[in-house]
DNA sequence: ACACCCAAATGGAACGTTCTACAATCGGTC
DNA sequence: GACCGATTGTAGAACGTTCCATTTGGGTGT
């Protein structure tokens, strides 16, 4: 709050009006404000002064403009996930400290990821982080090609030239909960899956081949379900009205875990007492103590900062070559979880 | 996807590059890629063919820097509250057709809104858009001192000069979902309050006056709540456990009332069998089939469309001089609500 | 005293646009 | 054939910053 309001005149003040009220050349005040070295201590003090007093703040764009770098990375993110948020504030937690700023752009249902990614190039981005991006395989593979780009929990098989991943290892987490549910001593285990989402094909699969693993073969069974709390409820109806009843349920993600809890206490089937239920992500909805859910986490901080790192590593040329960083889930045990009551139909 | 990858040299393609390869000056390029007047229209798609063809975009910094008008949003928002990642769908909706780009800048745990706001200034916003925000009103003076702003859904009072407010008729909105209520034969209406979250004041106010209004004074009892799932779930406890129980419950939100029929629904308190629950947002999640919650709906696309038409109002200078836009709430009955199975403890 | 050197400071040219002149071209009219 | 207005085009100066090459100035070492 500048005591002066601005510079005598309207507009917003610039470098050479600080400069002049500080008695020095643009050039020198420039190299105070960005924190250069090549400036005394007093004239230092003495411009950060002029600068308080006419209220004078960088202009952004003409920074990022004049210098080579812009030390900007641009993230699409979807709106509406709220798992996307969590790695957005773990995108920034890192990359603000390590002097990039970030350039947000939403995917919402009237703005598709091609207009997301566009505004971004428009920005004069240096690297993308696209987290969960569904664009083909082709989109990816021209965009790696224009500037580096990192995608988030998209597994991309074959990996596409020049593109980084970072994901979570969905398949070992998929498999880390059946492990769980055999250890309690289930064996009708059921999977609502993911349908095309980003990851559903490595749980599926990590499902799988742990069910096969306990020589459960016999028991695999796939629901489709999705990634939101109405088909994970849609696929419960379907598992609560079957008849060899599952004693336990791995749904694809925490909301559809909600989903599926919820539709298992309105038909008075208890969780865990009748059915155990294990979510996917320890999303803050997991963690609420009336839900207490037993999910798969995943590492949301360390995806961030990954994400961040490998964007920031090829900027800097120091390429690390390996283009996929796998982080391993972990299994939160939580209440949803328990020993089958009878024994399970086979 | 340009055939020709760009211009020889690796960077990206210029202004410069496309009049040269179009055959034309500069500043006839940048008539035609702004579509303004000036240029014939054989040259017109001589110079588009080109632009396609070396695939040149705009600098958007650059064009910033240049144009005194930036036609540039800033919009803060709560990254974690699906109700403002409701609003900012609505705001690019509005503001994309009408010429506009958006800046977001997300509020986090590690990310005030001091900080969310600075870096929108240093973007060069011509207005800045702020939801719910939290901070104080001298704060907000001074930034309506430097440009136009926008409050959505934080009713401040007494009025911030130069400041516009977007908000829904809270008061009103509880009011309805109390005559509803007492329509249906309640008497014993409890109410979850938001504590300071904005409109939390105006709710229950209107909780208060509507009581009061059909002489249930005595009835009036407002339990401590807030605006996530946890604390709506720690308030029924309260509600649950207290031996005159209410027949009925008006939470603070959608996520309050989430959290307020999970703790029901486990304790074995039939809803809506032996307690009404009514919410607030209308979000995503009320409309999901199994939860299906009663709930007074703010009228997003609306309050979206109304914070951008005034911020681009301002910056036009038709400055209608009111400052404060409220929108109409309206009742969504659903299946949370039901007549009292019993006369209502008095 | 001399050259020498490093820090402190500066002038001026970028960066990629748009904007404000102004110049050229072209029918058409008297 | 000179004049005109409208249309098309161009040159060059902004915008606010950073980078580069230089200049200044006061110590050192010999």
């Amino acid at each position: 709050m500048p005591a002066t309001p601005a510079v005598p005149d309207g507009k917003r003040p610039t470098l050479a009006d600080l400069a002049t009220r500080a008695g020095v050349s643009t050039a020198l005040a420039s190299i105070v404000m960005r924190g250069a070295k090549g400036a005394s201590a007093a004239t230092r003090e003495r411009v950060l002064e002029a600068a308080r007093e006419i209220g004078y703040r960088p202009d952004a764009r003409a920074r990022l403009l004049r210098s080579h770098r812009s030390h900007l990375l641009g993230v699409q993110f979807g709106l509406q996930h709220p798992f996307h948020a969590d790695l957005v504030e773990g995108i920034y937690a890192t990359a603000e400290p390590a002097g990039y700023q970030i350039a947000l752009s939403a995917v919402t249902a009237g703005r598709g990821e091609q207009r997301a990614v566009e505004t971004l190039l428009d920005d004069r981005c240096e690297a993308l982080i696209l987290l969960g991006p569904q664009a083909p395989a082709s989109r990816l593979t021209e965009l790696a090609g224009q500037l580096p780009v990192v995608s988030v929990a998209r597994h991309l098989r074959p990996p596409v030239p020049g593109l980084e991943v970072v994901r979570t290892a969905d398949d070992k987490g998929a498999r880390q909960a059946v492990d769980h549910l055999v250890a309690l001593g289930h064996r009708a285990i059921a999977h609502i899956d993911g349908g095309k989402a980003p990851g559903a094909a490595d749980r599926r699969r990590g499902y799988r081949t742990a069910m096969s693993r306990h020589g459960l073969t016999e028991h695999i069974r796939v629901v489709p379900g999705g990634l939101t709390e109405a088909e994970g409820a849609e696929a419960a109806q379907v598992l609560a009205a079957s008849h060899p009843r599952p004693t336990a349920v791995l749904a694809f993600n925490d909301r559809c875990a909600t989903g599926v809890l919820d539709v298992f206490l309105r038909s008075g089937i208890p969780v865990p007492g009748a059915i155990s239920v294990v979510g996917f992500d320890d999303s803050h909805l997991a963690r609420l103590a009336h839900i207490d859910l037993t999910t798969v986490g995943q590492d949301i901080p360390r995806l961030a900062h990954l994400a961040v790192d490998r964007a920031i590593a090829r900027l800097d040329g120091r390429d690390t070559g390996t283009g996929e960083q796998v982080v391993a889930p972990h299994l939160v045990v939580r209440g949803t979880t328990a020993p089958p009551s009878t024994a399970p139909a086979t």
